[in-house]
DNA sequence: TTTCGAAGTGTTCAATTGACACTAAGTGTT
DNA sequence: AACACTTAGTGTCAATTGAACACTTCGAAA
């Protein structure tokens, strides 16, 4: 467990990939593939996608390759929050077993810069894996118990998405290009974990001008089909809205 | 300029020390000392205090070592903001002439994890510096060019300040145990870099409850002396607001 | 006693918020 | 063909909040 002074710490990326079907937001965790593995057995725990940062990239590339070999996707909403760096990060036995078959120097601390990422999951097509044996979409209710300290990390990641939702105009990212109102209201309310109220939402949305209303509606449901709208990325930069003012109930606006 | 794979990263932490007095928010920034330096000319950049991690720490620790060290105050207001990773960091000529007096690998990576703090300067005590030379407060609008990529962590340092004030009721972290209600308002105004109207920011608050006032004035002031105000800590759960209302101007809320 | 400079104080109008319940439009069933 | 079922879609009103705006008060210094 003894580290050598001269032994730099390692400098990974995690990516905690939020997804949204089913009414529930989902994370995209994998089981890591074991090396020389002595056993098919898989006694491994679920993970976040990541690797270590190559000599020669940046951070931000670094995720943005991760997640690329991971889903085929590039050019997604992928952005920073944390890093995370507790010297004891990894104590679990499973994980160091794990680390045995992947690294010279299985004890020197590893240091990961977090990612979240908002995808569209109808868009995934895993990619057969080099590091990820296996693919879930799990809700982020039901996440087991992850390796080395990715459930921090996805807590993390969690009460990130639910600030910045507060503050810049990124959950569209986590729907299709078309979608309804209540799609749109189903997302708010899973993130913000409240009910919003059906018509005041309404009015909200489209007075802020954030989505266009398509002339095309739903076919083939049982029910009153709902009219599709599309966000208006335009008038967006970079995630922070410009002019446009999107309330939300219960926060905090600026003074006059 | 080759690195070889299996030389990792080094990590560090910088820290961006905001302060607020004659009605500017200000940076600390040292002169790091130069070991066995040939001569007393100075030609080195000002720079963001900090330090390479150390192995038995966790990278808050890192952070809050580095403050400590300069300034003496523990307790304070700190909290990462970004990691800065990118492989060509260091590329002025002074910063690896820097480097090379004090590592062993000048070439290698450095990896940094910035934090923001926020403190009343007038507690501040420079320590006579195991890493410092000098240290001075500059306003932020007089920063001139840094070391390494330390402009653009101080930038970086700014906006999520900026967005930060909006969400977290952490503006007091920068004024002295007591104010008056101009004190706060000009701060709000620096840091938001937008002129509030008077009155309605007393009322704002004053209703939102986050402060209360003392029976003490002003002495020796040439004009109607202002009262004195506290901030209620108790009614911040770290830094986020409960049911306090706090807005202001032009930024965004939730819906309903 | 006058001057100077910053502190402190209310009102009014416009815009936004939040609460609230029924009709519309399809599909599937009888 | 009528009906049941399910989700979409719509408007008003009262309360709150936001933004604009000018004069008086207090103390020190001249």
């Amino acid at each position: 467990m003894s580290v050598s002074p001269s032994l730099n710490p390692h400098v990974s990326v995690d990516c905690v990939i939020f997804g949204f079907s089913k009414e529930t937001l989902r994370l995209l965790l994998i089981k890591r593939t074991v090396p020389n593995a002595v056993t098919e057995l898989d006694d491994s725990y679920y993970a976040l996608p990541g690797d270590l940062v190559s000599d020669n990239e940046n951070l931000d590339e670094a995720a943005a390759r991760v997640l690329k070999e991971l889903t085929g996707l590039s050019g997604i909403f992928l952005q920073q929050f944390q890093a995370f760096g507790d010297p004891l990060r990894i104590t679990k036995a499973k994980d160091r077993a794990w680390l045995k078959g992947v690294r010279q120097d299985p004890d020197a601390r590893v240091i990961t810069v977090a990612y979240m990422a908002l995808i569209d999951s109808n868009k995934v097509q895993i990619q057969p894996g080099s590091f990820s044996k296996e693919a879930v979409w799990l809700p982020i209710a039901e996440i087991p118990e992850l390796a080395f300290d990715h459930n921090d990390i996805s807590e993390g990641a969690l009460m990130a998405l639910r600030e910045k939702v507060q503050i810049q105009t990124i959950a569209f990212e986590l729907l299709p290009e078309k979608f309804t109102m209540s799609d749109l209201q189903a997302l708010y309310e899973t993130i913000l974990e409240r009910d919003l109220d059906k018509r005041n939402f309404r009015r909200k949305m489209l007075n802020s001008g954030v989505i266009t209303a398509l002339p095309e509606k739903q076919h083939g449901v049982s029910n009153k089909p709902a009219r599709y709208y599309v966000f208006n990325r335009n008038l967006v930069e970079n995630g922070h809205l410009g002019f446009v003012n999107l309330k939300m109930e219960g926060s905090y606006t600026l003074f006059s």
